[in-house]
DNA sequence: GCGACAG
DNA sequence: ATCTTGTCGC
């Protein structure tokens, strides 16, 4: 059943961290940002990601994939539950992103490698993670989040946390994620999370 | 050792 | 995140 073993898992992380590049490295200037999340029915997850285009924030395109999930989630390791059914999303994408919003830390994570950072360095794209609650570290009064004397986030909102994900710097983060909000919101994973929730719907007529 | 703890 | 329908309010 749980097939975690959470001391492989920790030690893969922080080998993972170290190959997270934290300054810009995507083509500018952004044209498609993606979002991913993912919704769940029982053991099954529908992951969703989204391809918007920048300049505008109009959907481009969305694509979804179930597959069972059989990782229970603990604190801190949420990559691996939610890895799964995120990368089968965002491969079926037929235009490619130049960065993907993430719906979860980044750097903000105890061994620097939070699920966006995960999927960056797994997928190689650039990847920033865009968190609804805290995990680890403080907020200073900047608003930037500090765990062990490091900028690692920063806190855009009450239910917004931005943080670096992968080949991205956490001033562009800001940046890209500003200019992706919608009442707040980042709407690229605004969406992803609505459509994910509208084919779990379409599950339970059946089921 | 105790408590916190993304989604 | 999930379980779960209707209902109050703009
Ligand atoms: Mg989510």
């Amino acid at each position: 059943m749980p097939r975690l073993n959470l001391k492989k898992a920790a030690y893969l992380q922080r080998h993972l961290a170290g190959k997270v590049i934290t300054v810009d490295d995507f083509n500018k200037p952004v044209r498609y940002v993606g979002g991913v999340d993912v919704a769940y029915k029982r053991r099954v997850g529908i992951g969703v990601a989204t391809l918007l285009e920048y300049d505008s924030m109009r959907l481009v395109e969305y694509k979804h994939y179930i597959t069972e999930v059989d990782v229970p989630y603990v604190p801190t390791f949420l990559a691996f539950r939610e890895i799964p059914p995120m990368v089968g999303a965002i491969e079926r994408l037929e235009k490619k992103p130049d960065i993907v919003l993430v719906d979860a830390h980044g750097l903000v994570h105890p061994r620097g490698l939070g699920a966006a950072s995960h999927i960056g360095v797994v997928l190689d794209i650039p990847t920033i993670g865009v968190a609804k609650s805290p995990l680890v570290g403080k907020v200073d009064e900047d608003g930037y989040i500090v765990y062990k004397g490091r900028r690692v986030g920063y806190k855009l909102g009450p239910r917004l946390y931005v943080s670096i994900g992968h080949r991205v710097s956490l001033e562009t983060a800001i940046e890209i994620v500003k200019n992706t909000l919608r009442n707040s919101v980042p709407e690229p994973t605004r969406l992803a999370h609505i459509y994910a929730n509208k084919v779990k719907k379409e599950m339970d007529k059946e089921s």
